[in-house]
Formats: structure tokens, sequence, C-alpha cells
DNA sequence: ACCTGAACACCGTTCAAGT
DNA sequence: ACCTGAACACCGTTCAAGT
């Protein structure tokens, strides 16, 4: 009782972060709150709309990167990649409600205007721009699955590899290959 | 009756290009082929082990990445984008099933084979394989959800943004990012 | 060896009805 | 305005039993 949305959305980050997104149902989460699963649907209209409040929280500590930032690509990738895997299955998570946001109000559309402002052309800071959030998503949600096959012991893995150097490598390329293509 | 593994992955791959991932289910699959659901699980141990089966028919075209190949990468990842996007949802279900799949099993290994080859560091090499793959799984994941979107039409998009050129752009960048690095 | 039938423990969502 | 209770149409998986 005296529900209101809030109390719902992080109650689903705290299942999300302790058992993982395939037990995040409307139904667990009702039952954790002690009220009917039908009781939710007077808050959200659908699991999805929660999920994408959900989405929101997770990338509400994320800092816009702001006009002549083009330079910092790399620390911001790196923070998005961080917030990601703040939380269990974090990418997926934001991954699947940014599937359904239209490009001009998602976070691709900042880095596209950094990269325009920084000489590409509008057709290259587009492309580029989806390059590399999809290449930080792709990280995170590799990341979080490895996280996942440790946890089952699925796999018996030789690499200690650290996410976050990897990330930055990973970046790092993108993003020599971007000068490269300016200074065409 | 008379089912076997072959036919039961075809069943999926109609349902799954014809209906989409959410509609690949046990019981639909079996209804569709006149069949109890729990006769599948004598062919198949559970659903991750058919979507396995199902993923590898979608990459059965895919051509291996042979040694000397390293300058055709972006020849091969445009080749591996198309394959996934002959289906419906094949960015997906590669991804869970890649999920499960230790690193030197998958098809990221060879990329990571020619990249050493063409005097990256093993290090380099590995981050470089892992991104470089993320990147075209990224790319073709969102250009599925971009098509389904489109489907239910639930955004008024305004580009008419072939999937194929955005891939080229983003790749060719990140080859760029490689040979510099290479050079270094 | 291969499949049926029935059951178990779940899902998301709807909707009349209560307060 | 906000929630309950009950229902609907589904899931994946198991397992005794049939042939």
């Amino acid at each position: 009782m005296n529900l209101n949305r809030h109390t719902i959305v992080t109650c689903a980050l705290t299942i999300l972060d302790t058992y993982g997104l395939p037990d995040v149902t409307m139904r667990r989460i009702a039952s954790a709150l002690s009220v009917q699963p039908s009781a939710l649907y007077w808050h959200f209209a659908s699991k999805q709309e929660l999920l994408a409040a959900v989405a929101e929280e997770i990338l509400h500590d994320l800092p816009r990167l702001s006009s002549g930032e083009s330079t910092r690509l790399r620390l911001w990738a790196a923070r998005l990649h961080g917030v990601l895997l703040r939380h269990r299955d974090g990418a997926e998570v934001v991954w699947s409600v940014l599937a359904l946001t239209p490009w001009e109000e998602g976070i691709g559309l900042t880095i596209e205007q950094r990269l325009a402002e920084s000489g590409l052309t509008a057709s290259l800071a587009h492309s580029a721009a989806q390059g590399l959030l999809n290449l930080v998503l792709g990280q995170a949600l590799s990341a979080d699955q490895r996280r996942q096959a440790q946890l089952l012991n699925v796999t018996t893995l030789t690499d200690a590899d650290d996410p976050a150097t990897t990330l930055d490598d990973t970046v790092a390329i993108f993003v020599a290959g971007i000068d490269q293509a300016r200074s065409c």
C-alpha cells in the first residue's frame, strides 16, 4: 500500500542487482512490496514502461557530454561503461529501452553533435556516434554475460580480463579511427 | 512424430522469421510440428540448447576468416552483418548463444589470430577482436530493433539509414584505428 | 527409442469490485 | 485515487506411462 513509481523502480533495481534480469518480474516485484501484481498497473502501463524507468535510473548518474568535449570521448565512454556495470544486467536493460527510444531522444545524439562540431561530415558523425554507442554497450553486455557465466561456473575461463581496460582499448582504437577520418 | 534435431531447428527458424524471437517458444514449435511440447525434450536438453543449434544454423553460411586475410576484415564484417540480418532477431539469437560460448570456441578467436599475425600485441589483438565483434553484433542488433519498431510504427523515423552502409562506416573507422595502433 | 498426457511452478495483463 | 481478487492465456520443464 502507498505505492509510487519511485518505490517500485527502487524495488525492481534491488531485485535486478540481487537476482538478475530474468527474476525481475511483475509478480516478484509485487510480492516484494507485499502487494498484488495488478497494483503495479495503476502506476505503470506495462512492464516495458517500468523497465524504461529503471533504465533512466541507471543512467541518472551519467553526466551529459557537453559542447566542446569531443576530446573527452574516451573518458565519457568509460563513465557510461562504468554506470552500466554498476548494476547486474545493466547493459541489457538499457539496451532494450534504447531500442524503443527514437535516436533524437537518446544519449547517442549528444555524441553525434560533438563529433559534428569537431569537423566530421554529418553522415560520418551519425555513423560514428552509433558505432561508439554500440561498442560501449556491447562491451558492457559481454562483460555482464561473462560475469554471469562465472557465477554459474559454466566456463573455465583462463582470462582475468579487466573489462574496464578492454573497454578503453577498444574505445581508443575507435577514437583513433575517428581522428583519422577527420584529417581526410 | 519422426522428429529429429534438424526438423526442429528448421521449424524454429521459420517461426523466428515469421513472428520474431518472443514467439519462438517450445510450445509453439511443438504445436507447429503437431507434437507435444515434451517431445522436444527428447532431442534437446533445454531451450538454450535448441537456440544454440538455431544460432549455428544462422552462422552456417559464414566463411571462416582464414590465415593472411587481415586486410579483408571489412569485407568479413560485412558478411557477418549480412548473415545476421538475413533472419529476424538473428543478432539477438547469436549474441545470447555467443555469451555462453567460451571465447576460445567462438568466431572472435579467428579475428584475434589474424590481428596478431598482422603485428598487433597479443593483448591489443584480443581487445580489438572483441571490439570489432561487439561492433558488428551491436549494429546488427540495433538494425533489427529499428526494423521491429518500424513494423509496429512506434516511431516516426526520419532516417532512411541503410544498415549496411552505416555498418561499413563504423567498421572502416575501427579498422583505421587498428592500422594506427599497428604503426606505433 | 521415441512420444503422449498430465502436472508443476511460473509468466504479463485485464477488469470488476472493493475502500 | 488506489488497491484486491480472480481470472485469462500463456510460459519452460519433468516424468510416469504408453508404443
